[in-house]
DNA sequence: ACTTTCTTTTGACAATTGTCAAAAAAGGAA
DNA sequence: TTCCTTTTTTGACAATTGTCAAAAGAAAGT
């Protein structure tokens, strides 16, 4: 639990009190590779906290997997859509390592927001940079080519190059697995 | 400021007082066609509500205008990562409509979540609200073709085409005014 | 080591989209 | 209206990326 002590410090300090509520409502969760968090059509019920291991959410178009994000350790991971709607989302959670994650319902965040204003502000604070996060990877989607894509990711996040197989980081990138290798050979 | 109160009260209800404290803390800006609301390299330090008018969000990529958003009636209205990380942003906001809006400083606001429980679950909801927006959009960028994306835009937004250049929609959904066109010429 | 399975690369070709340049159309101002 | 400016469309061609199929390589299990 240290790591998401850690983790919160970073993005705004919050009381003893707060976080001894917190604790007490969080639940851990050990779950090995290739097992699901998550399915497609289901309600996402959990805002879960990524100690250890790795995660990718995707889902299903024209029978083809489309991955559109990675969690990595110390990552916030939920399905946000159907988290925040409570409604069935389309998107599944895949454990691609052996994980160890912190998780903790929305209606038990929900009751701690309306104890600890500092907890509620805490993830005030936490949506808005994941916010701007989304805002640049929206940009690169944008307005560069899947080369200049590949390059960003390469400089800003070394390490999904060596944990992930690249049929995954091509569809998170929105390029065809051919593409990417083919990108990779001339660089 | 009905339009506000209307607005808001379909994110999350708040109190009386809270109401009243924000209505005090908001200036009113009427801003004519063509100008800036936000230029790049200046920090931009307010929130705003339109009330009345469009706006866009875009910055310049090798000499060309990169158009990442707009904004009409009942939106609000930042250089979000400028205004969240207080430091100067690459984004210009353009006013194409003479236009009303309700502007709050980031030291007004946090002062007011300070005071007001609920005005900051407020914002922290509508920017729940705005998140998934978000990713709705980024997926449609990443895995849909130039021409599903301008049907998606046809069916979710009319207005825009309605009320927007053609060449700045084209930037906006990340293709070239000549493919856009094109696209149209077929449908 | 030897299969078996999964992942990555390569080739050939097609489809999509971009770029540059020019023409046509639409909108505003005098 | 006429002129001027801005916006949109069209043509020709190039560059990028996708698709399908097969081969090569790497990893995992026995």
């Amino acid at each position: 639990m240290n790591a998401l002590y850690n983790c919160i410090s970073q993005y705004h300090p919050i009381s003893s009190g707060a976080w001894e509520a917190l604790s007490k409502a969080l639940t851990r969760v050990e779950i090995p590779r290739n097992s699901f968090l998550v399915r497609e059509g289901m309600v996402c019920s959990k805002l879960y906290f990524l100690e250890r291991g790795c995660l990718r959410g995707y889902y299903n178009l024209d029978g083809k997997e489309v991955t559109y994000w990675f969690g990595f350790e110390n990552n916030f991971i939920t399905s946000f859509y159907s988290f925040i709607s409570r409604k069935p989302g389309i998107e599944n959670i895949q454990v691609l390592e052996d994980s160890t994650l912190w998780g903790i319902s929305f209606e038990a965040l929900n009751e701690l927001f309306d104890q600890h204003q500092d907890l509620e502000r805490l993830v005030r604070i936490i949506n808005e940079q994941y916010y701007i996060r989304l805002e640049e990877r929206l940009m690169a989607m944008q307005f560069k080519t899947a080369r200049e894509r590949y390059e960003q990711l390469l400089e800003t996040s070394p390490h999904i190059l060596q944990r992930i197989p690249l049929g995954q980081i091509a569809s998170y990138l929105g390029i065809s697995q051919e593409t990417l290798s083919r990108i990779r050979s001339q660089v």
